[in-house]
DNA sequence: GTTTTAAATGCAACCAAGTTGCATTTGTTA
DNA sequence: TAACAAATGCAACTTGGTTGCATTTAAAAC
């Protein structure tokens, strides 16, 4: 791979999204290096929109490639209100919150919803986060 | 109103809706008392196309009420996966289940989420219903 | 009852997030 | 380095919902 790909986390992080993807046999590309990069830096989960103007890849590769994530188990995604899909690296379960002010996304990590019978997958909860209700907005 | 909108829940019904609709000052339609009557007969939340063979109004009618009726507390709103929104009599808060197998939407009153700070509004749980983990689906 | 008026409706065009088909490019393996 | 399958870019498409505008309708004013 590229020195270019390389990143602020230096090399063995580039060496571990590598072993990751040849783990997993999904080919190394520099798009799938750049998209893994961006999200393991990113703190919240991340839709497309909010990140066009920092990859260089088409959207067609951006969705195409967030399918091959999600289907090894590398990432989870959900949607929020307005029919936008956020993905965020990693597979453990915890819900979300979707703010209807700031349109802020929040992991939720301290609630635990049993539904006895039922297959939990995602939970998105929506609502006006904290500090909106804070300001007023 | 008419006569034709005399439904098998009978006079007082239709008067219901009438008088529903007079309190919050929203024009009584023809439309409009078909929707309230079919979101009355309704067991769980409905979208425009489970319903669209059964009302004789424009699409553009429907998502107009429904924004209406929402605005004026009538009924709840929340979209499940595929962005397809969903409507409901009332406005008690409680949590939705949309299933990924069969697509069935379902209420569940059982569950409290509580997020101190926030202002929760709706809360939609995605993963698959008790039927199809039984039927192994 | 008829007229008047603003609001509601139907229609068709539009919107936006995401998907798809296909020619071209790229990564891997031989 | 050559060969080939897989990934990419581009543009066209899909789909659930929205919007502009001419026409119709409900409710109030005569
Ligand atoms: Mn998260
Ligand atoms: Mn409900
Ligand atoms: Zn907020
Ligand atoms: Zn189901």
């Amino acid at each position: 791979m590229r020195l270019s790909c390389i990143s602020n986390f230096g090399y063995t992080f580039v060496m571990n999204i590598e072993s990751l993807l040849k783990k997993k046999n999904i080919k190394v590309t520099t798009a799938r290096v750049a998209l893994l990069k961006l999200l393991e830096a990113a703190s919240k989960p991340v839709c497309y929109e909010e990140i066009k103007g920092r990859i260089a890849m088409d959207k067609a590769t951006f969705y195409r490639n967030m399918i091959t994530f999600e289907e090894a188990g590398i990432l989870n995604a959900f949607e929020s209100h307005s029919k936008m899909r956020y993905f965020e690296l990693g597979h453990t379960p915890h819900a979300h919150f979707v703010c209807t002010a700031c349109n802020g996304v929040e992991c939720i990590e301290s609630i635990d919803v049993q539904l006895p019978g039922y297959e939990i997958g995602t939970i998105v909860i929506h609502g006006r986060c904290r500090s909106c209700v804070e300001a007023g907005v």
